[in-house]
DNA sequence: CTCCCGATAT
DNA sequence: ATATCAGGAG
């Protein structure tokens, strides 16, 4: 039986700057991609000074295959110019501060406050989306108001833990296309294999 | 709502 | 071939 203890990220990061950086690059994205380039982003820009003169062309090459490389390159540079703008090249603590950087949103900036201060917020992505739906704890689709679902039904301190354990549960259970309802510790609790059936079970 | 966009699993 | 991956901006 899986615990879902998990509650740290396998995105590799140093400091708040970097593991901002890394989540926007996370986007649309396995970890894995971003962990590929995050070395090589981080040996060539250290401080977020850097980042913010950095040549786009240059980043553009590094953050390439991570997918939307163009975007994400142009989001890594103004977030880090809104970071001296703004913050002073302090990463704040905070989520409304967070959320007026360029690139992040609501999603990035929960896990940014979950992971490097343990401050208590609800990160929800395509995975908690999936899940939580499915196990009928909200009938929402707008993140927003899922996050405030979930925040109804936890107690603050668990809320920071929330987001990776449901999306370790999603990555190997209850996976997007084909949930493995059958070997699931949810089921009998769920309301998902009723409606559907087992459909994909055990078919290849 | 669409667009951004490559890597990987199926 | 297609769906999916720690989304956000226009």
């Amino acid at each position: 039986m899986k615990r879902y203890q998990i509650s740290h990220t396998a995105l590799d990061y140093q400091d708040a700057f970097q593991l901002l950086v890394v989540t926007v690059l996370s986007a649309q994205t396995t970890d894995e991609s971003v962990n590929k380039v995050a070395p090589i982003l981080f040996a060539k820009y250290q401080t977020s000074t850097d980042l913010a003169e950095a040549n786009p062309e240059d980043v553009e090459k590094i953050v390439y295959s991570t997918g939307f490389y163009r975007q994400k390159t142009r989001s890594i540079i103004k977030l880090a110019q809104g970071l001296e703008d703004l913050y002073d090249g302090e990463v704040p603590p905070d989520l409304d501060l967070l959320v007026k950087l360029p690139g992040v949103g609501r999603k990035t900036a929960s896990v940014v406050l979950a992971e490097a201060w343990n401050i208590p917020a609800i990160a929800v992505d395509t995975h908690v989306r999936r899940v939580t739906g499915r196990l009928g704890l909200t009938s929402e689709s707008d993140p927003a108001k899922i996050e405030q679902d979930l925040k109804a039904l936890y107690p603050k301190s668990a809320w920071s833990g929330l987001s990776m354990r449901y999306i370790q549960f999603g990555r190997d259970t209850c996976e997007a296309k084909r949930p493995r309802c059958g070997e699931c510790e949810m089921f009998g609790l769920c309301e998902w294999p009723d409606r559907f059936a087992f459909a994909g079970q055990s078919s290849k």
